[in-house]
DNA sequence: TTGAAAGCGTTACCAC
DNA sequence: GTGGTAACGCTTTCAA
């Protein structure tokens, strides 16, 4: 370090962090910044923390799987938040780990605070970060975990709302699409749970319909169409909702005539189709309500678990339904 | 720490780092496991790097805007490669950040590497980076950055592929769509400049189309499509063409007989448009590719930078040109 | 107002 | 084979 700018370095850490509890002169103060400028002096984050006995990370583990726009304006949102109070998001590229290796891999950063899908972490994952110093673990999923506070991601109430949509259109035999990519699962089921409920006590039955995301599934799938004898379909989300409906159309099934068909995530593309594409809209939690969240779990660590709801799913009604 | 269990701290390094250089008995291995379990012990990565001198992280920056599919796709492989290298692959969430600042703030994690978008970074904040340890700094994008590994991006390319594609089409009245979103005139200029240069000493044009990626803007760019006597639009990307598309079509423009659409990115929906939609493909590079070359960088740090051209553009040709 | 020193968790290097 | 010790860069307490 630069301590030949002719002070001590406790002297140059107390200009650098503007240390109110004690006066240094104007012009070692001068000195100080001067010479930093001139080595491109960078405090050492690593040093920090271990004197410190904690960090200002906020660790997410990075998205394995491509994220939407929703998705990504939401994590946007959360990182400019979260740097307003000072903190610093970290995504992890947690590539092949899973569970409890994930939770150690990620506890060796000592983050302050640990935001996490909830099916990617466990309770002994949450006590590990939670022994290794994090002060506020949070999990985004169907699902609280032991410890960590909650925001709770009902995606059966998607479904619900395209099956009870359908239904109340008249339709009465509903397909829903499930995807068959691996990682989907999180939220094809719920979502198909959600059709299964909002169809329960009455004389509608949903039917699965697996789907892998190419042009020849679906051509495969709207082929052998007239013998499901359908007359709706939830299709996971707009983007299947777009294949499927292209197959149909170009098996010489009506949209939406002989098949009414709802996605969701309200993407622009379901503006774009003919007919315009019926949706569920999505809406996930604020950044900014998110943050915090997290920077009062920060505060007092003592605090239970707070566990609030935080998906807020409407259809939205266009022409294919 | 663990010295509790009954050995020096030593000890316990050297039995969890599996040293070779030195044996360790049996039990005192097993002691040492047990009570590491129990105490749910976690390496302090701050600690190891500090001691080290050097960490194993190797930084990219969060991604401000959303990113596609492809982008997606490749940043998996990259951490997954860096993985099995036993890197630690972390994007940090610069929000507000810019240039050197951001720099600095990178710095303080002092990563091993550091792979970064050509235009958030200049000489300046390779130097600040270096100066603090990372031992290879890796830029993506149009240029070089003096001292850093280069992969240039060059999206010229994109264009020009299209621009050529529609000039032997016979098209001559060529529009190219420039989106108005912030943050993509990193793409879209070198895009449109490529589009010139393939036109370059023809009898073709190129006309500029500004367009906001809302139906109500592309519907005003239809509105007045005739004015402008275009034979051919290459509209930026996959997504932009079907908005612009459908738009088109909406105003009783015929494609491609009015008019010939390319897009680029080669996305599913390109396929399922009507008439399906012809595109640029894009190559980016491997990410075991480009893990392999920061491990060279991070053995060899005074190598030469190296400078390599990592874009593939080619046509695919459908319906809608 | 400034300087000296301790200590955070690790590991490399020597004595034992 | 094992254990003590020093050092990494920083912040903070205490003394000058």
């Amino acid at each position: 370090m630069a301590r030949l700018a002719g002070v001590s370095r406790a002297t140059v850490s107390y200009v650098l962090n503007n240390t109110s509890a004690v006066r240094i002169s104007e012009p070692t103060r001068r000195r100080v910044h001067e010479a930093a400028q001139e080595l491109g002096y960078v405090p050492h984050a690593a040093a920090r923390s271990l004197r410190a006995g904690h960090s200002r990370i906020v660790l997410m583990p990075a998205p394995a799987i491509p994220v939407g726009p929703l998705y990504s304006r939401f994590l946007g949102e959360l990182q400019a938040a979260l740097g307003r109070l000072d903190y610093t998001v970290v995504q992890y590229g947690s590539v092949g780990l899973r569970g409890d290796e994930a939770a150690r891999a990620w506890a060796e950063l000592r983050p302050v605070a640990v935001l996490v899908p909830g099916g990617d972490i466990g309770p002994r994952g949450v006590a590990v970060l939670q022994r290794a110093g994090a002060r506020a673990v949070v999990t985004l999923g169907p699902e609280r975990v032991d410890g960590a506070h909650a925001l709770l991601t009902d995606h059966s109430a998607v479904g619900h709302s395209a099956g009870a949509h359908l239904y109340a259109r008249g339709r009465r035999r509903i397909g829903v699409v499930v995807p068959e990519e691996p990682g989907l699962e999180v939220f094809s089921e719920p979502r198909l749970a959600g059709v299964r409920r909002a169809l329960h006590g009455t004389d509608a039955t949903a039917t699965v319909l697996p789907l892998a995301y190419t042009e020849q599934a679906a051509a495969e799938l709207a082929a052998g169409w007239r013998g499901l004898s359908l007359d709706a379909v939830f299709a996971y989300n707009d983007e299947y909702a777009m294949l499927l409906m292209r197959a149909l159309q170009d098996e010489g099934v009506r949209v939406p005539e002989d098949v009414a068909v709802v996605g969701a995530d309200d993407l622009m593309l379901g503006r774009l189709l003919r007919p315009r594409l019926s949706t569920v809209r999505i809406e996930l939690p604020s950044g900014r309500d998110l943050a915090e969240l997290v920077d009062r779990a920060v505060r007092d660590p003592g605090a239970e678990p707070e566990v609030r709801e935080v998906l807020g799913a409407s259809l939205v009604h266009r022409a294919s339904s």
